[in-house]
DNA sequence: CTCCATCCATACAGTAGTGTATGGATGGAG
DNA sequence: CTCCATCCATACACTACTGTATGGATGGAG
């Protein structure tokens, strides 16, 4: 029997995610959640044993949507190493994952599980951006010193706040992509 | 009359910066609070309109500590450009700093009033970084371009949870200055 | 010694959630 | 048509806070 459910698992997991983008891991919370998706809190626990349980659900599915399903598509649309270096960066920051990714770093920091799971994820990311970097320059140095200051460039863009006096943040980013010979 | 108090303002801004650091913005909950500084939560209200208003003030303390502060201590040193740029960093990311900034940083994605704060501490710490690398090369773009560079990269330093073979992060880091003739 | 500024304890009413239990409702398979 | 898997509503007991009100306690200034 295929599940012509009304609210299924993924509806819930798919809420959390967005309460998770929103207003971080505290702002899970089922009654919330339930509202948002017309229904009570009924049948949550029917899917779910508790609260723990939906964030574990989220976490497996961002770790999925984050990781295969973004090298997936920068691979099957080929190019040059330097065309999937950016687009690795623009599919991994779109517009749905990029609030989600800031909130799971935040989250890493006070518990172990998910900092876990982030390490494993970043290490898929970099491990690419090695191999990529690697097809532009030949020392082994450089390619790990260049993949780590791109990644935290995508990651700066979004944490820090400061201006650039009559240049865009666009323009800085394109500075800073020339400097990393991009 | 001098203030000889037994748990004055001061104890509970730290107190809420500690748990800030330590647990997000959600965590800074007062009854906790009040039972790690071993009273109640009678003084509290004496001292603060309500939670807000701690909030409001730990973002004050932090604010002037890790601008005037810094910036003071890092020029008092002397030394060159290179070693204040490196001192700066380590000042600004100091053990207890450190947390502070980047649950600020997080806290500031989805709280206005937050943001605008970080962005004045930002400018003031981007404007310093600038000047610095202004010493060191003349291209204006240059400037900027590093400045971004090297801020991202402590950031990322923090926030990225990668593993670099048999490389530890700090040689990486090390790698990474040098690519920023740092 | 007295008094007042400063701080604390306690009790109360309220809010917002958690997880459990139980009795449905509903729609497709058979 | 019936039945069962799937899902929902409601009520309950509980936890953990918030902010308010009130009556102290305490120690240094005068």
């Amino acid at each position: 029997m295929a599940p012509p459910t009304r609210t299924p698992r993924s509806k819930w997991i798919e809420e959390g995610l967005r309460a998770l983008a929103a207003g971080g891991p505290d702002a899970v919370r089922i009654e919330p959640l339930a509202q948002a998706l017309g229904v009570t809190r009924g049948g949550f626990y029917w899917h779910f044993d508790d609260r723990r349980a939906l964030l574990e659900e989220m976490l497996d599915a961002w770790e999925r949507a984050s990781t295969d399903e973004v090298l997936e598509r920068v691979e099957s649309e080929g190019g040059d190493p330097r065309a999937k270096i950016r687009r690795a960066g623009a599919l991994t920051f779109s517009a749905r994952l990029r609030p989600i990714d800031l909130a799971v770093r935040d989250w890493s920091r006070r518990e172990q599980a998910v900092a876990e799971r982030l390490r494993r994820v970043d290490n898929r990311r970099m491990d690419y951006l090695r191999s990529l970097f690697g097809a532009l320059c030949a020392d082994e140095g450089d390619v790990e010193a260049r993949s780590m200051l791109a990644f935290s460039l995508l990651i700066g863009n979004h944490f820090i706040a400061a201006d650039h006096g009559a240049r865009s943040r666009a323009d800085v980013l394109d500075l800073a992509m020339r400097q990393l010979e991009l």
